[in-house]
Order: structure tokens, then sequence, then C-alpha cells
DNA sequence: TGCCTAAATGCAAGTATTTGCATTTAATTA
DNA sequence: TAATTAAATGCAAATACTTGCATTTAGGCA
């Protein structure tokens, strides 16, 4: 169970206010556990609680807690991010490009990577995403093609 | 040296038409090599020889040529794409985070990868793009922060 | 060469996201 | 508790990119 007050703690104790705006969203997230929803979604869950909320604000807040780690964000390939509330291990996704489900996987490539190689580059980030089908749109795919 | 005329092959082969527009466009990239441009850059070089040619026009150009890998597309973090001739290696980015030069790295994390354990997950693409700082840049961030 | 048609373009409107700036407010401090 | 102020918000405009639809055009064919 995610307790949002615990994420408020981590806001606190990296400097940031707990606005009763912030309130809403951290609480909308540890709600639907690990739910991917679009800035849209959120929005229009945020504005039940708070019918003046400002859409600027609901994007500005989705920026804070993603470069924070509270939230991951990824593009699934339809022109809108999704976000949810991130794990805490290190991990990237595979995004299914037809229904969109995604899975955590913990493989990450720079423990694979020679960063001997790069002395003269230091990595401070990186992004991995892997798209392809899932078992079930693959299953579909197969039978739609004359199997 | 990359030729227009190979590029337009490659395109009248897989069902393109050759129109003046893009035309111009495969000619501005074989020109410029290597070198990263942003859509709007191309849209200005581009209405110097035809000054009519319409953004959109650009912007879908962009997009097929990058699907069928005559261009590779990169975000380096500024909210801009930006746009240039591929290699025709398979290859990833590392990214500079301040002045933006990227650098092609051959390792490839599909190859790291334990596929056996997607058996329900069939790949069909990857975005890998490391980012951080370069060996200028990173001299720089030393010497402002007091060494 | 002229006709035909699918593909490409132009244009205008739409979408997702960001930003500048004036105002409000959370949290610290007196 | 009231005063202070930096951070956050609201609002409106900007940006980057996409899309629908009417028109044009590339390239195949008679
Ligand atoms: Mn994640
Ligand atoms: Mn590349
Ligand atoms: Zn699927
Ligand atoms: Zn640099």
């Amino acid at each position: 169970m995610i307790k949002n007050k615990d994420l408020e703690k981590e806001l606190v104790q990296k400097g940031y206010k707990i606005t009763r705006q912030r309130k809403i969203i951290l609480d909308t997230f540890a709600r639907l556990k690990k739910r991917w929803i679009t800035a849209q979604e959120l929005y229009e869950i945020v504005i039940e609680k708070n019918p003046k909320i400002n859409f600027s604000t609901v994007y500005r807040n989705l920026d804070i807690l993603t470069r924070i780690s509270i939230l991951c964000k990824i593009d699934k390939g339809q022109g809108v991010y999704y976000y949810s509330l991130n794990n805490k291990d290190h991990h990237h996704h595979l995004i299914c490009k037809l229904c969109g489900k995604t899975k955590s996987i913990h493989f990450c490539p720079l423990e694979y990577i020679d960063t001997e190689n790069f002395q003269d580059f230091t990595i401070v980030e990186h992004k991995l995403e892997i798209y392809g089908y899932c078992k079930e749109c693959m299953k579909d795919r197969l039978v739609s093609s004359g199997k």
C-alpha cells in the first residue's frame, strides 16, 4: 500500500510545499496504485475535488513529481505521455504498440555498457523503452493475418 | 558522400512519389551530411528554394523519412526533435545535456537482454538514449563549481 | 500525349504541453 | 498571532507538432 502521507513527507524533505492542489494529485496517484494515466485523465479526476485547479498546475506537478522519481513517465507512442507511481527500483518498460499494456523489466543497459570506452562522456541519465506486441495482441495479429 | 539520387531511389522502391518538396528536403539533408537540424531549421532552409512549401509538408516528410530509416530522430531534451541522415548500422546516442552534442554508440541493449524471459512479448522496436556531459562541458562544470 | 487515380500537399484548425507574468499561499519567523 | 517571502498557482498566450479535408500532382497506362 502506497501512502500519500509518505509521498508528502518526501516532498517536504526535498523543499517543496504541500499545497491543496498537490495533496489532491498525490492522493489520486496513491489511490490509483500503479495504473497509468494521462495528464488529461488526472485533470478530470482532480477537478472533481477542486473544480478550480488549473491544467498548468497539473502539468507542473507531473513534471516535478517525475523529476524527483515519485512518478514514472512513459511514451506509449500515442502522442500523449502516461504517468504512474514509480517503483523504487530502477527499471525500464516493455510497451505493447497495440493495447498499450506495459511491463516493467529490471534489465538495465548501463550494466552491460563498457563505460571505460566513454571516459570522455559522463553519463547522468538514460532512457530505454522497448516496443512490441503482448501475448494477447500477438495472438490477434496472427488470427487476423489468416494464421 | 551521400547522394540524394540514392535516397530518391530508395523512396521510389518503397512506393513513395518524388515530389518537388521531397526532392528539396532530401537534397538538404544530403548536403548537411550528418548535421542535426530541427523541423524549424529545415523549413527555413527549404523555403529558400520553394517559398510556398508548407510546414505540415515538412513534418509529414520528416515523419516518413524517419519511419523508413532514412533519417534519425532524437530528443536532445530541449522540447524539440532533431533530425539527421541515419547511419546504415544500428546504433544509439550519447547526448550532452548542456551543449547538445551527440555521439553514436554501437552498443545495443537487445544483444544483452535475455529474450527467453519474454516469450510472451514480441519485440519490434526499441529506443535507448543516454544523457550526460561531454568532455568539454564536464570541464566547464568542474571549473564553475570551484574545481 | 492526355487521362486517371492514389499519394502528397496546402491550409486551417486541433492537440498536448510549456511558459511569462501577475497574484496567491504555505511555511518560516518574529 | 501577524508579517514576510519564496514557491506555487491561475490565466492567457506561445510552442511544437498533428490532423481532416479539399485541391493538386506524380507517375502509370491507354
Ligand atoms: Mn517505470
Ligand atoms: Mn542515430
Ligand atoms: Zn497488447
Ligand atoms: Zn557538451
